[in-house]
DNA sequence: ACTAATAACATTTTT
DNA sequence: TGTTATTAGT
């Protein structure tokens, strides 16, 4: 304990060692959050706390990773792994499995990912017969989501004027009939979505004393990170577990609240002390990761919310440069300035690519940057857009998963039941729906009995759908006793999938024979972990589903160490740093977004976001906006954000002619601007513009390739590697063909050992090898870490 | 039942 | 503009 509490500084030390009651941590940006939770959690396993008291909660997958594998750095693997860490919906699904007898779902039920969800909704709405562009899905899903979060069921809708109120308002008076059916609907898939995972938690804790009890005494310490962005629904989960201990952390900074439009609460964090009147509050004000000026810019900004904890964030840093703002006439010459900007910065030598990332307000704004960069020769990456797990070729194979598993699912029952094509098409489905809704079952249930449930199909179709569900059924009995991994490969061979995709040879198609390959690796690799980790003898596919359910792309982080810059929205870089960041498209109606221009809260939101951009950089900020931009097809003019004016002056280097357009409007800024000037140093990179021409002032030298350096993070059409289409094996990058028996080889994980049998074909080789300190294992060569040593 | 063509549409998105 | 969803046609 002692050894870790000389580094931190005195506040982080007060956070980490108060631990006899709640605690309200406000960890401003760059603040050491991080280490303070993860030392914090060391310390109560270092003072007896058992690990599987400790209840850790965060948002990402990711955020729980790294922080696990701090703590296991610090007391150890065994004790990290057996605390309760995780995101709310993993641990909460986790529980909910437990304890599934007492909210009525099957212990193995599934998860709806925000697309079956909206699916669901849509196809509700049109069996209702209402019309689309009133009731849209998207709109229904956004309201019922926030219903849940909120904690409203459809049972207590009803008894509430005032939610009915807003949506007769919405003109969607039907809005709880909607609610119900889709509930209902849930409930008969045995499914629930991101939603349900909290309200159901909440349920069942509020329906079941004894089982709330149980985990209250179960949980002797919760700490919460990032808790500005809790909902609701979380809040009141922590509040009842925390009940009876009263030792519970909570850790954020309300000033980098951003996803209230997801339904966080900014009021939980400013409320806490309220909630916890013997609550001790900490203020970890001293940012280690920007320079003085831009942490002076960002505090100027944030003053200008109203709602906020009071707190004094400074650095120690270096003074540093002041924030730089460029015009641009359009967003073409925007990219082009940014471009040129970072090629110049590159080649003074002082900055490699990964120093820099460009954030934005919105997705779309991605295209014309990328463009920019590929013509300039600046390698990039791209975070966003499809995630891994919402591409079709990945959702389909893990809908055959969830229907092995689950045979009520209705969503994976759709996706799959004619996929690929087996001539079971649009009209039986909906034959198939509507006898499942008139009779209150499942699709599955139907197509199990059809005579029963008095399905209209011809005998050629009650053929097809006989063989489907004999092949489902195939499945579930083996996913008992086999592997995720050889269950994974079994059903992508047996429902053709693998064939279809191999036909032809599209470049679409080879992208998704790629990502199915990576999928592929990736549950061999959750299997090997976990019979490394926790010994599991047997990883079964639905221990594999209930852990990919919930993962998303932010997990994938294996691009990290490449020399690229970086792209992405501002919400995307929270929790990030770069050296250099350029935050483009600082416009009115784009930043703030003119979706948020219509409150108050909503406008301080937009500030919050700005707030977050800036707080990203650690050496230097600069800022850039266009005159005009490309919007939804045509061309529009576009004025400076009004954010501008909320940045002290002083800090703020605006270009010459932001007077130009502002002159009247920004005396205070002007005057301070031509004070700039005087005193201003050169710093070294001539990135300043008065006008076109000058442009050219800064165009660095022409890129060396033609070709494209660039690489997104996740490709829709790539040209990369081409897979031998005849084979599934020779995409993981090992080159393990060589390996012969009586060769001696080193694992990564399992150490020195004697390869003593080799079997399966060619592509899929199965080797035994015998381990000095790991024993026997059969390992799949193409996926195994192996390196051959001389024996 | 599938493909091609056209119309409609567009924030942010930790799970 | 660029994508996505529906519709018409084969």
């Amino acid at each position: 304990m002692e050894d870790f509490l000389s580094l931190l500084n005195e506040s982080q030390r007060q956070a980490v060692t108060y631990n006899d009651g709640p605690s309200l941590v406000i960890a401003g940006a760059g603040s050491g959050k991080t280490r303070v939770l993860t030392y914090k959690i060391a310390g109560l396993l270092q003072q007896g706390y058992a690990p599987s008291s400790i209840l850790a909660l965060t948002f990402t997958n990711k955020a729980a990773r790294e922080m696990k594998d701090r703590i296991a750095g610090i007391v150890g693997e065994n004790l990290a792994n057996k605390l309760w860490m995780g995101t709310f919906h993993s641990v909460f699904y986790r529980i909910l499995r437990i304890e599934s007898d007492n909210i009525g779902f099957p212990s193995d039920f599934t998860i709806y990912d925000s697309a079956d969800s909206k699916n669901l909704i849509k196809t509700i709405i049109k069996g209702m017969k209402l019309d689309e562009k009133t009731y849209n899905p998207n709109k229904v899903h956004a309201r019922i989501s926030q219903l849940k979060n909120n904690l409203v069921t459809p049972q207590s809708y009803m008894s509430r004027n005032d939610l009915h109120e807003v949506d007769m308002h919405a003109r969607m008076p039907l809005m709880k009939d909607i609610f119900t059916t889709y509930t209902n609907r849930c409930l008969k898939a045995g499914v629930m979505d991101f939603d349900d995972l909290l309200l159901y938690t909440n349920i069942l804790f509020r329906d079941h004393p004894g089982v709330l009890v149980k985990y209250q005494n179960y949980f002797k310490f919760i700490l919460v990170d990032e808790y500005q962005d809790t909902n609701f629904a979380q809040h009141l989960i922590i509040k009842k577990l925390a009940d009876r201990h009263h030792k519970v952390c909570v850790v954020g900074d309300d000033a980098q609240s951003i996803y209230s439009f997801r339904g966080a609460n900014i009021e939980n964090i400013l409320r806490f002390q309220e909630v916890y009147p013997e609550c001790k509050l900490f203020k970890l004000e001293q940012n280690y990761r920007s320079t003085q000026n831009i942490v002076r810019a960002a505090n100027s900004l944030i003053d200008k919310n109203k709602e906020q904890i009071k707190k004094n964030v400074f650095s120690e840093n270096s003074e540093g440069n002041i924030v730089k703002v460029f015009s641009a006439y359009s967003d073409t010459e925007e990219s082009n300035i940014v471009a040129n900007a970072i090629l110049a910065m590159h080649q003074s030598k002082k900055y490699e690519y990964k120093d820099f990332a460009i954030l934005y307000r919105t997705n779309a704004q991605s295209r014309i940057l990328e463009e920019a960069m590929r013509k300039k020769g600046v390698p990039y990456k791209i975070y966003g857009g499809l995630s891994f797990y919402q591409r079709k070729e990945i959702k389909d194979v893990l809908a055959y998963f969830k229907l092995s598993i689950n045979h009520a699912d209705e969503e994976a029952f759709k996706r799959v039941i004619n996929y690929p094509a087996r001539g079971i098409g649009e009209t039986t489905v909906s034959k198939i729906a509507e006898c499942a809704n008139m009779h209150n079952v499942s699709f599955w249930d139907v197509i199990s009995n059809p005579l029963g449930y008095n399905l209209q199909v011809n005998s050629g179709t009650a053929l097809k759908i006989g063989n489907f569900r004999m092949m489902m059924e195939e499945f579930t009995a083996e996913t008992e006793s086999k592997s995720a991994y050889d269950m994974a490969t079994t059903i992508i061979h047996r429902t053709g999938i693998l064939k279809e995709l191999y036909q032809d040879k599209t470049p679409e198609n080879m992208t998704r024979q790629q990502n199915i390959e990576e999928l592929l690796k990736s549950i061999h690799e959750f299997c090997e972990t976990k019979e490394e980790e926790e010994g599991e003898e047997m990883p079964l596919l639905n221990v594999f589903l209930q852990e990919v359910s919930l993962l998303t792309d932010q997990d994938n982080n294996k691009n990290e160490n490449l020399d690229m810059i970086t792209m992405m929205t501002v919400h995307a870089s929270k929790g990030l740093e770069f050296k250099n960041v350029f935050i483009v498209g600082m416009e009115e109606e784009l930043f703030p977004s003119n979706m948020s221009t219509g409150s108050e809260e909503s406008i301080e939101e937009e500030r919050r976001l700005f707030y977050v951009a800036i707080t990203r950089a650690e050496e230097n900020c600069y800022i850039t906006y266009a005159k005009s931009r490309f919007r939804n097809g045509s061309s529009a003019y576009c004025n400076p954000s009004r954010f501008l004016k909320d940045i002290d002056p002083d800090l703020l280097e605006l270009p010459d002619d932001y007077k130009m357009s502002h002159g009247r409007v920004l005396r205070e800024a002007l005057d301070s601007q031509f004070e700039n000037f005087r005193r201003q140093e050169p710093t070294g990179y001539n990135l300043k513009i008065k006008n076109t021409t000058e442009t050219t002032s800064f165009k660095a030298n022409p890129p060396k390739f033609n070709f494209n350096l660039g690489t997104r993070m996740k490709p829709m059409s790539s040209t990369a590697a081409t897979p031998n289409p005849n084979s599934i094996s020779n995409f993981s990058g090992q080159d393990n063909s060589n390996i012969k028996v009586g060769d001696f080889v080193e694992h990564e994980k399992f150490g020195i050992g004697k390869v003593t049998q080799l079997e399966g074909l060619e592509g899929s080789t199965k080797a035994t090898i015998e381990f000095r300190n790991s024993g026997v294992k059969k390992i799949l060569l193409k996926y195994a870490k192996l390196k051959v040593i001389k024996g």
